[in-house]
DNA sequence: CGTCGACGGTTGATAAGTCAACTATAATCA
DNA sequence: TGATTATAGTTGACTTATCAACCGTCGACG
């Protein structure tokens, strides 16, 4: 596939409109649940895949998925929700490393009332703007995109280049104190 | 226009590998400069529009818009990048509130060997995936959505709902000690 | 010309995420 | 079975972004 200095900067384009869309996107979803709710959009994700998924519980393990985030990341996460009553933790009988989070009845509650907002946002910003078809074709772009990465990920991370000879710039507080 | 079930949960699924395509890239980018160069994204992001820039120098201000930051977020992350030595502050003389950011010669170089690491993420996450006419409406589409946002983002933020009686979750550490 | 509101940038306090190290359990295999 | 390795989750140390308050400067208007 022959590559043009043309093709080259239209994929660059795309990345940069990526960054704008969905900080912009995720930034006013995030306003308004909170103007509304008090509910910031991670948790309102977290309720949705729990409120889907079966018991209402998934293990942490998962969550990291769908919120793409670490699993410290996770469990600090759950502990804030836990603490303000939305979910509850559980403990995995068959794996006893392992745990639920589990959506209360006041998580139900809360994402009963947040999901109009949310999907009113999603109509506002997306639906408004692309038509079904559009929208369906980026979805297709973009999940492409994102399962062409995981393939890959664990090969880049150790071919490209390896860690050593390079970072003279050291981003972390500078090296020399 | 008319609004089948069918359609809301397709912008729906548009808007989740939205995020899922943003952070994968996005951190598989991040990653592989990283690796190479000791560079953060954003750092990266900023040479490259100082690069550009005429002199080399941009307001603050007008970084603010680039990098999707906030003005504290970019001075700060411009106090960062001075410590390494990539770019240098210099007063405004015309408007003596502003700073410039400007590139430095380190920073040029630097910029220089991170570009075709960047350049080749690009490719292999997004060129690979998608050709360039995909890659031309994927562009159109997210810009539309981004452009279309900043129009109502005022707009929601004083309409949609006030910032009273909701808010019962408090997700900053609960509100009965 | 002097006052006053808006703007550009910095800073203190804080929220939230990462990484690395650790604990405890599970799974594999000699 | 017992040792080894991998996995789930938590926690401490740290980085970075935000918000709100602040300072200095600009510009407009009486």
């Amino acid at each position: 596939m022959v590559m043009t200095e043309t093709d080259r900067s239209v994929h660059l384009q795309a990345w940069r409109a990526l960054l704008r869309a969905q900080a912009g996107v995720a930034s006013n979803l995030e306003r308004e649940l909170m103007a509304a709710e008090g509910l910031p959009l991670a948790w309102f994700e977290v309720l949705l895949v729990l409120d889907q998924a079966p018991e209402g519980a998934l293990r942490l393990q998962r969550l990291t998925d769908t919120v793409l985030m670490t699993k410290s990341g996770v469990s600090r996460l759950v502990d804030r929700m836990e603490a303000a009553g939305l979910v509850a933790r559980s403990g995995c009988p068959s794996d006893r490393r392992g745990a639920f989070a589990c959506i209360t009845d006041v998580g139900r509650e809360k994402l009963q009332r947040a999901t109009p907002i949310h999907a009113g946002g999603i109509d506002r910003h997306l639906a408004k703007v692309l038509d079904a078809e559009q929208a369906a074709r980026l979805r297709d772009a973009l999940s492409a995109v994102a399962d062409a990465l995981g393939s890959e990920a664990v090969f880049v991370a150790c071919s490209g280049a390896d860690s050593e000879d390079h970072a003279e710039v050291d981003p972390q507080g500078l090296g020399e104190t």
